[in-house]
DNA sequence: ATTTATTTTTACCTTTGCTCAATAATTAAA
DNA sequence: TTTAATTATTGAGCAAAGGTAAAAATAAAT
């Protein structure tokens, strides 16, 4: 069975959607805070990271992109504003790019691909609910254990330091928690 | 100039769904968790607040609506599935029950109504983004600024001690925060 | 392969938000 | 209005997560 984002995939193809590919090297930018996003990013191969810089002028990670994911800045493609994240590539990184004026076309003229579009940010509400919870556990320890039952793939792709950050903790927290 | 939700709360009217309403006293519950959620409730009077339990049984809020919000438990919902939120009622409020199945049955058939849902949604998901982006924030000072600065109204609403423990902190950290 | 740089781990110390407790202020109930 | 119950404030002590620093382990670069 099909699921709504590879149906979703699937369309992108048909209606010429991808308009472009780019290959990114390890640390480069696919986007920085206050670009305009023209683009939606299929991860062809890589894993790229989103981080937006707190009130400390510090990173703060809050998504990571591996292999088949469709990434982007959400709420700079939703509200039409300079990005307030950060897309960077974490090792060479190879994209397919999926232009957003032509999928905000269509998805406002095809039915299709308006329905499909509904169950996918459903779904990406459902997700960032789980995150929230995720956020609000205070113990660190029950944090990591809560992602990494719904996210195992997250702790073999990605640095224990982004980890680390997504989880809101240090990476000495991190790594005792691990061994406790 | 109209809003989205503005729009949408028309199409509920024009479109009957709107299939009753409900008056709950202070502490009453719309929902438990582990029901299955048959309604939006549109909010009339009064205000709701939206918690779970977590893992060491305490309550953690999530949510609040007031008078003109469109209150549910969202991933229950979307995912079809019994609701892992509780909403209750913070003082006497009174709400218009929007029917779930009409409402996605509506969302199907009818293209004004699958667009400004779009809209809707997208807009949600930009919401979480910031919340996201509070919840990330280590200093509880900065993290009451981040949210007084954004939803003053909160603060008018809802008492000191339900908002501390959406904001992640103890009533007395608020407290504390709030004299200096 | 060797060097350089980065990441992870470990130990020790510091800071800060939490618990507990007592009081004051508000709100709800009788 | 008076009483009861809940909420908000303040202080003191403590536990736990974070900071610092140094060593060990990986990974990257030459």
């Amino acid at each position: 069975m099909m699921s709504d984002v590879d149906t979703f995939k699937k369309l992108l193809i048909e209606h010429q959607l991808i308009v472009g590919e780019r290959t990114f090297l390890k640390d480069e930018f696919l986007i920085k805070a206050g670009d305009v996003v023209y683009f939606l990013n299929w991860i062809e191969k890589g894993s790229v990271r989103a981080f937006f810089i707190n009130e400390k002028e510090e990173e703060q990670n809050v998504r990571f992109g591996y292999i088949g994911d469709l990434f982007t800045s959400v709420k700079s493609v939703f509200l039409n504003q300079p990005s307030d994240l950060y897309l960077q590539a974490l090792k060479k990184t190879k994209v397919h790019l999926i232009s957003v004026e032509k999928l905000k076309s269509i998805i406002q003229s095809n039915e299709v691909f308006s329905q499909i579009w509904i169950n996918i940010i459903q779904y990406l509400v459902c997700q960032q609910m789980d995150r929230e919870m995720d956020l609000l556990t205070n113990d660190p320890k029950l944090r990591y254990e809560r992602v990494l039952e719904r996210s195992p793939q997250l702790f073999q792709e990605i640095s224990s330091k982004h980890i680390a950050n997504y989880l809101r903790m240090t990476p000495e927290t991190l790594s005792r928690v691990r061994k406790s």
